[in-house]
DNA sequence: GATGAATGAGGGTTCATTCAT
DNA sequence: GATGAATGAACCCTCATTCAT
């Protein structure tokens, strides 16, 4: 019924996206100060006076990178269907799909790590502050009380705990790999040595949150 | 032959200690990118010409500033004493310095994000990354060793991941205070939930590492 | 053979003049190089692009905008009616005049500096130029003669001479009243003050015309 | 004895002289906004980032062009010793000084519209707006007084009113030479034409002031 | 050894205007 | 006829750096 999208030759949203997807990259590459306007245009094969007809400024367009990687988080977050899981495999679900999104999407730590830099002062000045809220606390609450009724899961856990320890334990690694690999004896940069360090970190939140860990 | 005064070589080095002193701060607040010359001289009370006397470039203040904040790691990691203390102690005494020593530089923090930013180019170039490799591994090991010979830690916990695990709990909170502020319903900035924090950090390291854990 | 519907005919007026008021606004506030496109499109409540659809460019707006405050000048002297008054009171009702044109129509006089700044060129290149040169010379040349056939005024006043000196004395101190304000003690821009000039002026032109001035 | 200064090949002063110049030509040409760093620079035979380097942004170099043109004149005015002759040779003299001062400055005119353009904002941000004021109104004060006392002036002519009579006579059709000449009928750019204009307006003057004017 | 003067290159941004429907 | 989308050129300004004593 519905037509497909004509391919028009002016067309206002594929441009637009095709900027925004540059200046993320750009941004996660170079940071805010570091990101050139230039190649921004280059990398989105439009003009750099587009990013300011489109986003107003440099910052309005780093608002808009960042609103989009949080976004992307949270719509992942949302889509995660614990409750057709087990408390133990729910757990260890939640921990693969963090660790899975920073693997898969360098460019939402690099970004939060700029932001941070500005002191959340992008973040806050949103007007999207309250959309990019994330489902997931409400969901590991959730499962964490089946685990404790079920008798697998130790009581009192706070879910937002367990959400920042397993972030922890996934970011850390993720966003300092290189200084990491360049002052431990370990090249955090490879595969095979992500792999391993994950699954000492599952590891490390069963034991926090189960009761028989499976170790 | 002659020595240059005493007066004028102390002149030196103070200048050159609070320039040092004004890039730590101006990087970290900034990023490189973002740090300015002209409010490093004037940090320094000095000139933006004498950064470059002493520096050569702003990457020659940026690498020294580095290398300045990893050797105050590795020596106050090597100042620990974890030898005179029983492994469960020892084990709690590193994670409160770890935490301490994140709380009491923020610097640090922010400079390995940006050197992460940067792939770790500048302390993959620094003459003296050798001397920046830290004795605490070593010392980890060893207290690892003694908590096995005593049955109160579990076998086969490597050392890198123990030091991983304690400072990913640490750092990811710290470094991403706005944002987690900004996007949790938790304020991580105030003192008191940073210290709750970290209570149950050191729950979750010592659950991992113990055979029968306090709580 | 049509004619379009009165109404259609009417906005496109009304939306032509709503910009050239607009644009007459803003060049009086800003010259011709600080106006800017997008307010007179605000001011206008029109958009930007409409300005170009009905006077061509910023300089074709411009010349409009100069036609139109020379036309209401040409029109208000036009309806002067110096004949119907005695020399004395005519000579002082044509002062008043100017000076009233001048307090009520600041946009003219901003206008006009701009214009010289241009050294007339937009005037010079006006279609219109010749519907723009006023009788009101042809008015004094009358006023004079009466006046010497009365005795009341001095011979061979020549009226262009009358003419810019009337408008001298007016325009001046309201083209400067800020500049004159800072440097002089005296502020030009409070009505009494103004007042109290405008009544000197007045009297100069009178004892310069005069046989025997009032004063 | 004293040396002549050294022509130095960084010749600070001689710099920032020429760019000044440059500026006062430029704004008077083209008025603030159409004034364009790449021609003062060219001008000035420096390039566009001196300006910055020695008047910090264009609002710099405009306040500084305009407190020279400014100061110029006061300084003109403070050379006039009208306590050296009659009144009546006193005031024509000063007379011929104003319009002397604006003809051959004309950039000082175009200066001051433009300031008046932006309500003299920049005059009043001014440091040295104490330094502009001129003794000019005190020396016409005494001029005023020995008129009086000597029996050819009127009384009660005030000092400052005269000012802006005869500053008025002179601004108003030197600014203004250029519209005045396309739509009157006489072109205020000739010399004799202007000198014409001059001596009807030291009359006007005159006639003001004097008892029993010459003509 | 120390410093004021100078600068080329490029930064983000805005201008008046035209394209394409 | 009327309008959103798009744009090349240039704007003012600042950057990290070097020159010349």
């Amino acid at each position: 019924m519905s037509e497909p999208p004509v391919r028009k030759r002016r067309d206002r949203e594929a441009t637009r996206a095709r900027i925004l997807k540059a200046g993320i990259g750009e941004f996660a590459r170079h940071g805010f100060a570091g990101a050139r306007g230039e190649r921004i245009a280059q990398r989105a094969r439009s003009s750099e006076r587009m990013v300011y007809y489109y986003f107003g400024s440099k910052e309005g367009l780093f608002r808009a990178a960042l609103e989009s990687v949080y976004a992307a988080l949270r719509d992942a977050e949302g889509a995660l269907e614990l409750d057709a899981l087990g408390p133990r495999d729910g757990l260890e679900a939640f921990c693969r799909f963090v660790w899975r999104h920073y693997c898969e999407h360098p460019e939402f730590i690099s970004l939060v790590n700029t932001e941070n830099l500005h002191q959340a002062r992008h973040l806050r000045k949103s007007q999207h502050l309250g959309e990019l809220v994330s489902p997931v606390i409400g969901m590991l609450s959730g499962l964490l009380r089946r685990g404790e009724r079920d008798g697998v899961f130790r009581c009192g856990i706070d879910p937002v705990d367990l959400y920042l320890s397993v972030a922890s334990l996934g970011y850390f690694v993720l966003s300092n790999q290189h200084t990491l690999s360049a002052v431990l004896g370990r090249d955090l940069r490879s595969p095979q040595v992500l792999e391993r360090h994950w699954r000492t970190s599952v590891q490390i939140v069963s034991r926090y949150v189960c009761i028989a860990p499976e170790g």
